[in-house]
DNA sequence: GCCTAGCAACCAACTGGTTAGTTGATTTCC
DNA sequence: GGAAATCAACTAACCAGTTGGTTGCTAGGC
């Protein structure tokens, strides 16, 4: 076991920093707490990622990357999309968490390059889907993506004042799908 | 004009502290911020309301109660429900920003007496809606009111990364509502 | 194989500025 | 005259970021 290892460090301050930043956002965090769950000092922080906003910058970054590589696209099939959308965020609520903080504390933040180009990625395919007739024509192809992603995040971005009611997450997961059907239909 | 009155101090408070919760959240507001907003002193901020926490839950209440009030619920037109809902936060974003804010920050918050009252009365009037054939019983309730919910918002919590795509008020708010008529279908 | 110089990794303790919350006095109105 | 409304100034704690120094790793000479 080492004892010293930079990317070892910078990889469990950014796995402590998720985590804080997801419970709490950026306002909310506390430097010190990631430090002490990362087991290493603040000092260890800045030198390598500059300071808290910077820190915040680059587990949003990583965290956004994971999600993108892992919940690929098909415009040929967009309710099972929608399901796999909704399977990656049962499973990391944190992440959902973490773009939902980089809204509301970034309100006018640049967007980030990496999302821009695989949105526009997504935009194209959908386009190319109306004119091939596998995507129906009702609604812009922005349109289409936004409400997929609200449909299939839906649950987690809901207020806690359901209580018992909510479905499990089986249930939950095809009424997701269905919904995008239904959309499509 | 009068120079003392407890109820327009209180009022004035509770308009600032909307602004500043919904602009930066309950850790990131400054309860001196809020204080040179309303035009008084910090101390009468925690002689009407205690203090920080206190007084977002004040000012998130009678956000939620006038929203409440002013967004009727119609089981026989859930397309114009979502349409009216729709148009309340396109007047308001602040509203549902104070909102996200509360589901972030207070993740383990008793739920708000008030709103759980109204979600129960709604889920009734959804569920005698199924059984006079009004509304389709494909999701449960509680799916609806949420999906309902979900597509209504969904421009308002879009991450920031479609840039110039977004269609204008008018194309957004049909999308809405053709969304909530083809999940109704 | 052993020693050591130099550098990268690391940290305890500190700093300067900020912030929620308080206090004790003052003003205004009835 | 007294109660309610108001505030300037204060306090204690907190927190992002820094400093000055220590420790462990390794390359290269012997």
């Amino acid at each position: 076991m080492q004892q010293r290892n930079a990317d070892r460090t910078k990889a469990r301050i950014l796995e402590a920093a998720t985590e804080e930043f997801a419970a709490r956002g950026i306002a909310g965090a506390r430097v010190s707490r990631i430090a002490e769950v990362a087991g290493c000092n603040k000092a260890m922080l800045y030198a390598y990622f500059g300071n808290k906003d910077e820190l915040f910058d680059a587990a949003f970054t990583a965290s956004v990357a994971q999600y993108l590589d892992e919940v690929g696209f098909d415009v040929d099939d967009l309710p099972a999309y929608a399901g796999r959308v909704f399977d990656y965020f049962e499973a990391h609520p944190e992440r959902l968490r973490l773009s939902t903080w980089y809204r509301l504390e970034r309100p006018d933040g640049q967007p980030l390059e990496a999302i821009v180009a695989v949105n526009q990625a997504r935009l194209d395919e959908l386009h190319r889907g109306m004119r091939r007739r596998v995507v129906p024509r009702q609604f812009t192809a922005v349109t289409l993506l936004s409400l997929i992603q609200a449909i299939a995040t839906h649950w987690t971005s809901m207020n806690p004042e359901y209580g018992v009611d909510v479905p499990n997450p089986i249930i939950r997961r095809r009424a997701v799908v269905m919904a995008v059907q239904k959309i499509l239909s």
